[in-house]
RNA sequence: GGUACCAUAGCUCAGUAGGUAGAGCAACGGACUGAAAAUCCGUGUGUCCCUGGUUCGAUUCCGGGUGGUACCA
């Protein structure tokens, strides 16, 4: 009887309002993510929700070291391998699956983690997306044709008539940014400029994020490691594997590019697998510059499980 | 041991007819709303090997060291 008064207690004490919690975990690439996650959703008894836009495809799965057999035995995963490279997928698509499965398991479990690396994604759990449009395949194409065969300079004129407000925040040296708010305007009728509100959608639950981080040295030295045993373990059996899909945007990816140019006869071996090392090295910086906006999230070292339980916790 | 050449950014190297220096790669910083491991923008970070000499002034010229490379023994 006393025991479980305690146990009622701790509980109480670690979440006296009783409100469920995502707890975030991210952090660069080669950081140590999965290992952590698993340990911490095995101790608030969950399941993982992942948000990494590459482990989504069932197909790449040594180049993204996406979560072994065994890890994803030792706990549920959600969003890993659930997809084909050939299907089509985005952001605003996860978003809603991904709260769906997030209140179905807040159903039973306090706290649900949400591991991953994908900086846009975690946000579009978190905070959410403007009501913009999904584009059909033509549009997209015929777009990224005119772009193609006439440059950037039309398409900046393009947006320049329908959107001259948008044409003065957008970065005109991106034609991917160029290139959806036009077929944005294109698919609606409506301005970039006037859909996109920049207003955070308030989640029915807490969240608590986690931004894992190592020293850059550390953290270079364990790609380079990982990167080599991503070879040794078939990384280019992987790509070769692939590589009639090349042209797919899943596998416009660090770690398979390199190795399509390869065989491509571009570089030599050696070279593609440097090229990746750097790459990824790279990739892990953007992840750092997109997670120090995030202001309320504690920064901590894998090995700081202390600091970070007791973060989540909100000890 | 002798001779020649070299020594400049993290790496490979350019350059300064004497006024403390710049390319590529790497690195670092930033942006990001349905392609996001994508896409895009910005930034030289330097005991010019050490030490004497000449000079108003030496990374640059001269002498001596040290280290490296090649050749000759």
């Amino acid at each position: 009887m006393r025991r479980k008064a305690e146990v009622l207690m701790s509980l109480s004490k670690t979440n006296t309002e009783n409100v469920k919690t995502l707890v975030v975990i991210t952090g660069p690439t080669g950081v140590g993510k999965t290992e952590l996650c698993i340990e911490i959703a095995s101790l608030l008894d969950t399941e993982i929700v992942s948000a990494d836009a590459r482990q989504f495809y069932k197909e790449l799965k040594i180049g993204t070291a996406a979560p072994t057999t065994i890890q994803l035995e030792k706990v549920k995963h959600h969003f890993i391998g659930q997809l084909s490279i050939q299907d089509y997928y985005n952001v605003s698509i996860f978003e809603q699956q991904a709260l769906e499965i997030i209140q179905h398991l807040f159903i039973s479990k306090q706290y649900v983690v949400l591991c991953g690396g994908s900086g846009l994604y975690l946000d579009a759990v978190c905070s959410g997306l403007d009501d913009l449009p999904s584009v059909c395949e033509e549009t997209r194409t015929w777009i990224q044709e005119v772009y193609r065969t006439q440059g950037l300079e039309k398409l900046r004129h393009w947006l320049k008539n329908i959107d001259p407000v948008y044409y003065t925040q957008v970065d005109l040296a991106n034609p991917n940014r160029i290139m959806r708010a036009i077929e944005v305007f294109q698919t609606t009728g409506i301005p970039m400029s006037q859909l996109r509100k920049s207003s955070p959608k308030v989640r029915p639950f807490k969240i608590k994020t986690v931004v894992l981080d190592r020293p850059r040295m550390e953290l270079s030295e364990r790609i380079n490691i990982r990167v080599d045993q991503m070879v040794a373990n078939g990384l280019i059996e992987e790509a070769v594997s692939l590589f009639r899909f090349k042209n797919l945007n899943g596998l416009n990816t660090v770690g398979y590019k390199e190795l399509f140019d390869w065989i491509s006869g571009k570089y030599s071996l050696q070279e593609a697998i440097e090229k990746i090392k750097t790459n990824t090295r790279r990739y892990a910086k953007r992840q750092i510059t997109w997670f120090k906006k995030y202001p309320n999230a504690l920064w901590a070292h894998p090995g700081q499980k202390e600091t970070i339980l007791n973060f989540i916790f909100g000890r």
